[in-house]
DNA sequence: CTGAAAGCGCTTACAG
DNA sequence: CTGAAAGCGCTTACAG
């Protein structure tokens, strides 16, 4: 078993490159990140150059953040790493946009627990972070934790009280494309069935279940929304409700949701889409793409969310007048609609969430 | 919308504590770190902590780990910490460990990119991070790149050629126990879904079958295995050929393939646990503990690796002669496969875990 | 065109 | 019991 000597012999240094190309740590310094000014020699170059790979020599950020006195982390706390795979967009999300720039990501987990996230926030200030987004894995209402006024702070997939930007999902955009694609294939009953949690979920996904509603010409009825718990369990218990209101399209509040909703029209001997037709909400692939039939859904953008909280903490976006930057929830459109009129999943990628958080901006709400 | 000012008027440093403490930097070092030897005086200890509070300072931890010369970075490499929960749940452990010993987690994702992969390893070096997990969201081989040799490197959830310390899940002990989930209900037809794939997932479950069977007296029928892809599909398009061979219970290769078999023998109007009983495998919560009925599985400990890859890596754990750490999978009886004889879920905790690990530490093999 | 020096914020012997 | 000094590995004016 190959042990690596921890206790390293010492580090190889830029001193050591000075010293065997024959040169000042400065030439080695200015090669290193060639500065425009610096006149080396080309030899003196080549030698430094072939000192660098001989010794192997990699550069000490840390003693580089320090001199330049700002370090190049973005600390990111997150609320539930391990439970969904949602928190682990945004990390990716906010990773790629970081690495863009030259940042590095500090993540600090917060399952749930109030310590870890004094010790997690501490951990980040001290590490001199640029900034922190602050992030849950579920749209929510947060209340920001003390230290995190000593930095810049952005919040992802949640707000605060206090005045902090935040970067949201489009709830109610999201709730009326879902709907939509229901519409589209001529139901005029639709049921929806809601979470029982209140939530910006909850509210901004019924918003939008009205506002397409109205936009057809259809009458709100309320009898056609059930509450139910956002799982399985929900969509299942929900079934017998909305048959006796007779509707032949339902919306469901997430993918889990109408997995149960499914297995209740299936015991029933019902089909879908043929006798009622189903969309989700949040593309959680591992179920959405795999129902039989696939399940037509709208995308959370989280990747999306990391990206844009990255890019509001670098100031290379700024939120809008209320402090928010809301990011567009993309349709995906798969079988259980119907036949499906375009055959590939919508395409979820940066140009299309920055086209439909543009075009939702005049809508900023769901609290 | 605040914004706070990052062009700050300067940070608080030790020198203006030790200032306005009336004291030298030293002392407050001293306090700071509370060193046995250091014999401050009470009060000049209580103006100098009074100093802190009131400045708000925050120790560099760049600087301090410039100076002792090494840093409490642990690096973390993941493939695909956006596409499943799992390779969250390892940076969860892995970060709950590293913490437990004053290390931070620096985690690098690389969803299949190659460069990314390069960029990562080189930027984890030049934080000069005290080692690196190299980490799989699936049980694999692998390559590991280049740079890692510079670097104590521990592989999570995966291994290689190179002789280096591996920490993986008891795919053979797994899939025996989930194999005698069935067989203790008297199962003797016990049809088993694997994967297409070959992976030491897909040899050491079958393996654990084998074995199952074999110490209840069954002989082993290859009629009863059937290889599938291993999702919702495979499972479905199974059911024809394991009712053919007149199973009454099945092990399949994970979760999601018993999630298709579910829907498969509703379609032909069978029932779970009745008619057939299943049992899956990897316990995704997001699907196990909410099908109907729910899903008896093994689950893979990546928390757990998570953990053993940190102490590996520290030192506090050694690997086997093989340089092979295995960690158990705990099984988790859920309704399907008929009364469950203890309704409370397997707790899977640390000690538990480590238990298995230790259990299972004879029996090192699935390559 | 290139080198010597100061300094980033700390810690740790070493003097007093 | 406490302070002055050197040094961690870099970068950046500033001299030559």
């Amino acid at each position: 078993m190959r042990r690596t000597d921890h206790e390293s012999p010492r580090a190889v240094t830029m001193r050591d490159v000075a010293r065997a190309a024959g040169v000042s740590v400065s030439a080695v310094s200015l090669v290193l990140n060639n500065k425009e000014g610096a006149r080396i020699g080309a030899e003196a170059r080549a030698r430094i150059q072939e000192a660098i790979t001989r010794l192997g020599y990699r550069p000490n950020a840390m003693a580089k953040d320090l001199v330049t006195g700002q370090s190049r982390f973005i600390g990111l706390v997150a609320d539930a790493i391990a439970s969904t795979p949602f928190a682990g967009q945004i990390i990716h999300g906010a990773q790629d946009e970081a690495w863009r720039h030259g940042y590095v990501l500090l993540v600090a987990n917060i399952e749930g627990n109030q310590d870890a996230e004094h010790e997690a926030i501490a951990m980040l200030l001290e590490h001199k972070v640029r900034g922190v987004l602050y992030s849950t894995w579920c749209h929510r209402k947060v209340e920001v934790p003390q230290g995190l006024g000593e930095s810049d702070c952005v919040l992802v997939n949640c707000y605060a009280e206090a005045d902090l930007p935040a970067v949201v999902p489009d709830e109610v955009t999201g709730g009326r494309d879902a709907t939509r694609l229901l519409l589209a294939r001529g139901h005029r009953r639709v049921g929806f069935v809601n979470t029982t949690t209140p939530s910006p979920a909850r509210e901004g996904r019924l918003q939008g279940y009205r506002d397409a509603l109205e936009a057809a010409g259809i009458a709100f009825d309320p009898a056609l929304v059930i509450d139910a718990q956002p799982e399985q369990e929900g969509g299942y218990d929900a079934v017998a409700a909305l048959l006796e209101q007779g509707v032949t399209g339902v919306f469901c509040h997430n993918d889990r949701v109408a997995m149960g909703l499914y297995d209740g029209l299936r015991d029933r001997g019902l089909t879908v889409p043929d006798d009622v037709a189903v969309v989700g909400f949040d593309n959680q692939e591992v179920i959405a793409a795999h129902l039989r039939p696939p399940l037509s859904t709208v995308a959370l953008p989280h990747y999306e969310l990391g990206v844009a909280g990255v890019r509001v903490l670098l100031g290379l976006d700024a939120p809008g007048p209320d402090g928010r930057v809301i990011v567009g929830c993309p349709p995906v459109e798969r079988a259980s609609v119907g036949a499906t009129r375009q055959y590939a999943d919508l395409v979820i990628d940066g140009s299309a969430a920055r086209r439909s958080r543009r075009g939702s901006a005049d809508r900023p709400r769901d609290d």
